[in-house]
DNA sequence: ATGGCCACCGAGGGTGGA
């Protein structure tokens, strides 16, 4: 069984590196973040007929999340974290015995943002919401774009100053991983751990990265993963030949 | 070696991403 979580930027724009990461790894599970579409924008009936179905919570222009899979998805929840019911920002479903929680967790843009307090917000939302799964669900994982750093060695420049990295988000992070959730972070000698890298400056090049694209499991579904990956190939322009441009995050996969 | 911002909306440049 493979997981995969990956901030696509665009759905639409993205279609044909999907469509190659489906065909190529052979994914169980598909987690997108960053649909930026509205539902009837969402292409359905391509990864239909790639083999897959998908589930999603759409809204137009930002945000946006979806689960693709091979099985069918069941006890669907559309949108469970919220605070602005315009944002689409999680979505949750079981396949087979296994519970998936896809999030988009809020940036937060800077320190001194509101956006920043939302973030927060919404963390502690994503907690309650988690805390209780937890309880549902013995083989469960929470997977997304968290917008934080977890460690130190998880940025190119760790700044407690700036956004990713404070100590407010690390410890929102925390409180949730401290629910009975484990980081299926698995380091690979010689590679950096990131999963995403800025667009300007060559940052993928020079490796200028972080990790921010989590898969968190609960006890019973971390005893199960036999191998962590972060397809970093992905995000080489040569890559996809129908889309050169490519996504600012890798796919990360866990196999189980 | 790879790459050197991108995508959204909308009609141009402002906004958000991280």
């Amino acid at each position: 069984m493979k997981i995969v979580t990956w901030n696509v930027n665009s759905v639409n724009v993205r279609l044909p590196n999907i469509l190659k990461y489906l065909s190529d790894y052979q994914p169980d599970i598909l987690c997108l973040q960053e649909l930026k579409c509205s539902e009837d924008k969402y292409p359905v009936e391509e990864f239909i007929a790639a083999g897959y179905e998908s589930i999603q919570s759409c809204q137009k222009t930002y945000n946006g999340v979806s689960i693709i899979s091979k099985c069918k998805a069941k006890e669907i929840e559309n949108n469970p974290v919220c605070i602005d019911k315009e944002e689409k920002r999680s979505i949750a479903a079981t396949y087979g015995d296994i519970r998936i929680i896809n999030f988009y967790v809020v940036n937060g843009q800077s320190l001194n943002s509101e956006k920043y307090i939302h973030k927060l917000n919404w963390l502690s939302k994503a907690e309650k919401y988690l805390k209780n799964q937890l309880i549902k669900y013995k083989k469960l994982i929470v997977v997304g774009d968290f917008n934080i750093v977890p460690n130190e060695s998880d940025a190119y420049e760790f700044c407690e100053e700036s956004i990713l990295c404070s100590l407010q988000e690390r410890e929102a992070l925390d409180s949730i991983i401290k629910l009975g959730l484990i980081d299926s972070y698995i380091p690979v000698s010689d590679e950096s751990p990131y999963t995403w890298w800025d667009y300007r400056g060559g940052a993928f090049h020079r490796d200028i990265g972080y990790r921010i694209d989590l898969l968190l499991a609960s006890k019973d579904m971390h005893s199960t993963i036999k191998k962590y990956e972060v397809h970093k190939r992905t995000r080489h322009k040569s890559w996809c030949e129908d889309q050169p441009k490519t996504s600012d995050h890798a796919p990360v996969m866990i196999e189980c």
